[in-house]
DNA sequence: AATGCAAAAATACAGTGTATCGATATGAGA
DNA sequence: TCTCATATCGATACACTGTATTTTTGCATT
């Protein structure tokens, strides 16, 4: 054996910290999805052994909250926008859009509750934006009732991109997208009024649907913010 | 050995069917959350080997879809209401209630299309409410917008629900309920708005939160039904 | 240089979804 | 009624999971 095939010494142990750690989790997950960061695989890429992790966080479960607040760091934006529509509207959109880069933010989204450090500064944000505009109380409904429609949109979207890249992508929504599957159900003649829907509705992309539901509920909101703040 | 005591025979195979599977896996679920239905656990109630599943699943999240389609069943109302919005609204909170009785819908809602019979059946329902109201693409984006809604205010009760649970039943909303931890990110003084909400913030019962949400979201979809029918 | 200690690695365990293969029971044909 | 083919079911097996426990290691201090 040459000095030039000497095995590799044995790699001193990196430091780790939460960081470090969530950075690959994230980017395990996000090249094969949730399912793909297991405690071993995430160990490995830091040359470490799986129990290692266990001086930083106390679970997987951890992980994932970690996770999901170390994406809500990306959504919050950098400067804060005008009016608190405009705040509202852009949250969602960078939660989508996050959503997007990170598919697996959909899973978990809603799923627990945000109590990391950027995601209280996320629903700070929404809260700031609404106050002075109505008593506590109904900012608090605005802000909820909000994000419950985009993380609803979310899901539903990310849901429905992965089917249709199951099935092959396909250019129209999903009548023979699910292949022969639905098409059979439509011709029971059950669902007329989805059948109507699937064949006669323009189909317009995802993020233009997204926008005006959420437009909708805004407007909802703003009916809601006349009265003087308390 | 005595006519008594004789070791019961080898129990002859159970007819099995999708049915009476589904039945058992939501059982499970119901008991112990997503997590304890597993296929050894599932096969072991239906006095089967695990193996014998994969004659009528093919998958587990087959068996997840199947479980979803069957709570759709319970969501369906057996006769058709008034109005749209009476329907709609009956749907969102069916759902809720279907939730609340069987807590892991909330990880399943919106993770993936409702292709099954009753999962079409609900939404046909609720394209059905907004027949002739307002020309189809309009009626499309209703429907998404509410359910999109509920998805999201559903998960994030549920999840709620479960970290109240998880601290110990704590009366107040959570500014104590996640112990510590909560208070002292509030007292760090970054989340004013947030602090504010918290302690001056009333809180209200979920499922009033739940209705006066989907209310202000119904109010939106019917400013736009204005329009007449195509 | 020896010793004590903290940190990391190895091992272990109970469980998972699912592929493969061997036994077995059932129905058909003779 | 007996034999054989076939479909069904169970057992076994595999690669992996999250995590508890035990063993080894390397470093700092005496």
């Amino acid at each position: 054996m040459s000095v030039w095939d000497r095995p590799e010494p044995p790699s001193r142990p990196v430091p780790l910290d939460r960081e470090r750690i969530v950075a690959a989790a994230i980017a395990l997950a996000d090249e094969g999805g949730l399912a793909a960061v297991s405690l071993r695989k995430l160990a490995a890429r830091l040359d470490a052994g799986p129990m290692r992790l266990y001086g930083y966080i106390a679970t997987k479960e951890e992980l994932f909250d970690l996770m999901v607040d170390a994406v809500h760091a990306e959504i919050l934006p950098e400067e804060r926008p005008g009016d608190w529509r405009e705040a509202l509207r852009t949250l969602a959109h960078r939660t989508r859009r996050a959503a997007l880069r990170h598919e697996w933010l959909a899973d978990l989204l809603g799923g627990r509750p945000t109590l990391g450090p950027n995601g209280l500064a996320v629903t700070e944000a929404t809260l700031a934006a609404l106050d002075g505009l109505a008593d506590i109380d109904t900012a608090m409904r605005a802000a909820e009732t909000v994000s419950a429609y985009f993380i609803g949109a979310i899901r539903r979207e990310i849901a429905h991109l992965r089917a249709e890249r199951a099935t092959g992508l396909s250019e129209r929504d999903w009548q023979r997208a699910s292949g022969p599957h639905i098409t059979r159900m439509l011709a029971t003649g059950r669902f007329p009024a989805l059948t109507k829907a699937v064949y006669d509705g323009t189909d317009v992309d995802a993020e233009t649907s997204f926008a005006t539901g959420l437009d909708w509920v805004l407007d909802a909101v703003a009916a809601r913010l006349t009265r003087p703040p308390e």
